[in-house]
DNA sequence: GATGAATGAGCATTCATTCAT
DNA sequence: CATGAATGAATGCTCATTCAT
């Protein structure tokens, strides 16, 4: 990877971001990270592949994070950390999942394997409490958790340090 | 109004919701609607006035629904009824919550007062039942509400019906 | 067909036949035929549509030709007529059979039934005139009208109606 | 000449012939042939360069031939080995025919002294034979004989060597 | 000699929009 | 009210070519 490759890749996850994946063209990518239109398709091949390499690269960034929470025990510390993700993310995540969630509303929005191993150790959790329908609570865990990141990425509440609590004590975390 | 001014704005928002505003052009709304890609300028100024009068027609539809809640005086009633919401829309409102989502996502994102008439009796809600953090409570609420409707436009979960009932536990409603 | 799309035709069939299908950008066409770019596309789909509407053109305007040529009944009067064609092109004949014969070196080069036709009807006449392998005798025929129509499309050999006399002379016409 | 300078000439005559010489990118030479897009600039300057190399060693390589055919002496075996050529090329032959041939149907078409020789060949022969217009006779023979390898190449006609039999006894040889 | 990153002009095509009819 | 021809700017992408290594 060299480093027009990258001023690429960060100039087009923030106008992404920003915009929306339809609205950007390829020149005002290539005008931001100070290179040539042509670079982004000789890099990437077209605009598809480009987006592409931002979604793995904000996997591959993310795998740390998930890792993390994998490896944790102790049932409601898992659920804290879970829910505490949408609350505390720096600006490269919140690009990321701005991206992300820009592209599930439209048709084949791409795959996200980490969601699931999220809500799949969600699963477990609910297990190790004894519930009975595990698959409803971890769904109904999950919906809660989109909810959590989609407001903190669109309406930014000011008030979200208190939301927060609300729903770790929901959860008697 | 006339037919064909009703026959695209039922056009445009079908084709905005499935694939955003941006990617979807006039002249591929022009052709779902049978009708001239000129017409829709002579009606509707332009793409953005389209999307508008699309907004403003979603609005107007869901007034009802609205004003039906806000009558509503039983707290736990009006909780119920508010929740319900994402998992009962018919293919009409679900157009239209996919369109304002998506428009979500990207900058000048447009306002819905609904949205916040919503979240305003949700407060009176959390008031009546002697709460002591209303505004976080019911920011909670409707946080959990938008990860609802965002999962039930985008992952159309299978066992929606279940985990409605474990929201609707959390809130012993 | 509006005026302009007339001038989009006349422009394209100068253009590809002095310079070629592939070296002649649609802008050029369009400066040539002073109209928009776009309009191109808006009347013949894209640039390989452009190409097939300027065939399907020549081929009509051919069609009278070729017609009175089927009608002929003496033989020697036909093949006096079908070896005359490359010996006495208008303008726009030239630049159709430039342009065909210049595809005829591609992949893909198009069909062209009109020259079967023409084949057809020489072979008629060598059956009328009672030879033996009329098919190869046909051939050899189509094989030095094609040269004669080559040469005086790219060489413009000075002694042309000389050289049509010998050929003359070789078949007793 | 390096081994990856004949990599590049091979690739690049045979995409030429194939798909014509503006319709090939430096691009897919480089990938066929192997060797780095770059290396096409180092060796031939430009693109035009390198047609122009490809030109020169087709030339070379024929120049055999022709000279052979110029030093016959026997009018009507000269004639034989002239109409010959078009119904007996080699792989290579053929790749260097279409590329000259397609080109000659563009502006700026390359000249050809082999072709002059030839025909020059054939004029001296007429002469001998006592003919009285020669530069015709030469012309329509040469005429015949463009028909022959233009069909040679772009129709791959089945019943080629009947042909070439009528060719051979309409000249008598 | 050879690579491959990088360029910028140019390509075919699509876009939202205008306007005469 | 409605059409469809027409526009010009913008789009994603390809091109031949350069140059540091």
């Amino acid at each position: 990877m060299t480093e027009k490759q990258g001023k690429i890749l960060d100039s087009a996850i923030q106008l992404f971001a920003k915009e929306g994946y339809t609205a950007v063209s390829t020149r005002s990518i290539a005008q931001k990270a100070e290179v040539s239109e042509g670079l982004i398709f000789r890099h990437f091949i077209n605009k598809k592949g480009l987006l592409q390499s931002l979604l793995k690269r904000g996997e591959e960034r993310l795998e740390k994070t998930i890792l993390t929470i994998e490896e944790l025990t102790h049932p409601k510390v898992i659920l804290k950390h879970v829910i505490s993700l949408p609350f505390n993310m720096d600006g490269n995540q919140k690009d990321f999942w701005k991206l992300y969630y820009s592209l599930r509303w439209q048709i084949n929005s791409p795959e996200l394997p980490l969601l699931d191993r999220l809500e799949n150790k969600v699963i477990t959790v609910f297990k190790a409490l004894g519930l009975s329908d595990v698959h409803s609570e971890a769904g109904a865990f999950m919906m809660i958790w989109e909810g959590a990141i989609s407001q903190m990425l669109t309406k930014k509440p000011k008030n979200a340090p208190m939301v927060f609590q609300v729903l770790i004590k929901k959860y008697d975390l």
